[in-house]
DNA sequence: CTAGGGTTAG
């Protein structure tokens, strides 16, 4: 039999970072050495501070996150060390990616019971994991007590100023961006790039770019390919490509290099603007500047075959994806299969959707969305009814438009017991709402079945 | 991965 050297501590990181599979690694994390365990009684093992820190980010990645709770009290007991602050910045950004606010907070409260200082790193954690949840109130009010005890840095600001800016509130975002500055704070590259993207995404073309000239010439900060990237998405959006393309060739003149991030979006511009073969030309070039695609550049492209109906590239496409280690997400099966639906391909959309689980992909409520109102769309209420079901069941919700439609088209057909099956799946979703009331006792009038109608009022009540 | 950006749908 082979006898294997004992693992060291150091040995045990590197192995660690170079198993993919979060559970293998937390298998080996608990038990570094199983072939010496019968023959004696294990000393307790030498964990290493980067070795927790390595499982740790692991397991928070594949948000495994009672496994991670359970490493952090471990590493609580240990005595050798105290655990860095990063560690637990990390673990609160992987609760505010999740949407798990008052983990966050819990473990905020509890590092002084891990020895550990809290620093406005910390705190920073906390403000972005609140604001990624949607949780703006409490970040407010968690801003307010924190500044009594440190002083907010430029990533506070950053943060602060990419809330509002996501509430569409840019004069507040400017606000704190003033009082940022009257606190001595300099603004640096990525608050630009914050404000710049917030006006973007609220359609203020000209203030983004006189701000993208003032960063320079009052601020001297040279923006970057993020802030370039915001501004040639809304340019291309607004229509006005060229000038995308100008700032594609200011970059190169100011030795900008251009990223993943900056090729998908010109990329996808030119898709959208029909310009297939400029789109091949750039993912080409994009290839031989060393610029490796990654799964939203394959995104963008898959999408543009898909609008042009050649399912055939666009699966080229997907297989291509794959040989060059990039895994599709459920974004590139979400195009592929709301552009079958719309093709009337329902089979071949609906095979795809099932086949979800074997692909490792995890169908979203978009995925939902989509086979269902393309079950709709080619009339195949049946299977519509049996997905909103089945949709219903995993806290999703089609969008109300469609479920409309497919009331008043059940209502229209005189498919009486698919109209019962899809309203009580809706009932049970709370999306009974005034219009579809509408429809159903307009039809039950129409055939004097208003008895039945209150049958379900009752149903739907209790429901 | 203490902060910002690019891909789907409406």
């Amino acid at each position: 039999m082979l006898v294997l050297k004992p693992i060291s501590p150091y040995r045990l990181s590197n192995l660690l970072r170079r198993l993919k599979d979060p559970n293998l690694a937390l298998q080996l994390f608990q038990n570094p050495n199983p072939q010496i365990q019968s023959s004696e009684p294990q000393k307790r093992f030498r964990y290493s501070l980067l070795s927790y820190d390595i499982i740790i980010t692991k397991l928070g990645r594949a948000k495994m996150f009672d496994q991670m709770e359970q490493i952090l009290r471990q590493l609580n007991k240990e005595s050798r060390f105290v655990p860095n602050e990063i560690i637990f910045c990390n673990v609160i950004s992987f609760y505010g990616r999740a949407c798990l606010p008052d983990r966050a907070l819990k473990l905020f409260d509890e590092m002084p019971f891990f020895r550990v200082l809290r620093t406005v790193k910390s705190y920073n954690s906390v403000m972005d994991s609140l604001s990624k949840c949607g949780e703006f109130e409490k970040m407010m009010q968690f801003y307010a007590n924190f500044r009594k005890k440190v002083t907010p840095d430029v990533c506070t600001y950053n943060i602060l100023i990419n809330a509002w800016c996501k509430r569409g509130c840019l004069d507040d975002a400017w606000k704190v961006f003033d009082e940022m500055r009257w606190n001595g704070v300099r603004p640096n590259a990525v608050t630009f790039g914050t404000l710049v993207h917030g006006f973007c995404a609220n359609f203020k073309l000209d203030e983004a770019l006189k701000l993208k000239e003032d960063m320079i010439r009052v601020y001297g900060i040279k923006p970057n390919a993020s802030l370039y990237a915001s501004l040639m998405k809304e340019l291309s959006r607004a229509g006005e490509l060229s000038l995308a393309f100008r700032l594609r060739e200011e970059m190169e003149r100011n030795r900008i290099e251009l990223d993943a991030r900056v090729y998908s979006t010109l990329i996808s511009a030119n898709f959208k603007a029909g310009r297939k073969e400029e789109a091949f030309r750039i993912l080409e070039e994009m290839k031989v500047s060393g610029c490796k695609p990654d799964t939203v550049t394959y995104n963008a492209v898959i999408h543009g075959f898909c609008v042009e109906k050649d399912f055939e590239a666009a699966n080229e496409m997907l297989n291509q994806m794959v040989e060059e280690g990039c895994k599709p997400d459920i974004i590139t099966y979400n195009i592929i299969i709301g552009g079958l639906c719309k093709e009337g391909k329902w089979v071949e959309a609906n095979d795809l959707f099932e086949d979800l689980p074997r692909r490792g992909c995890k169908p979203d409520v978009l995925s939902y969305r989509t086979i269902f109102d393309g079950f709709c769309g080619c009339r195949r209420f049946k299977e519509a009814a049996l997905i909103l079901d089945e949709m219903v069941f995993k806290g999703y919700a089609p969008s109300a438009a469609s479920a409309h439609k497919l009331v008043g088209e059940l209502s229209q057909e005189d498919n009486e017991e698919l109209l019962w099956k899809v309203l009580t799946s809706l009932g049970k979703a709370n999306l009974v709402v005034a219009n579809i009331w509408d429809l159903v006792i307009l039809k039950a009038c129409h055939r004097h079945m208003l008895s039945n109608v209150c049958e379900l009022a009752d149903n739907l009540i209790v429901l």
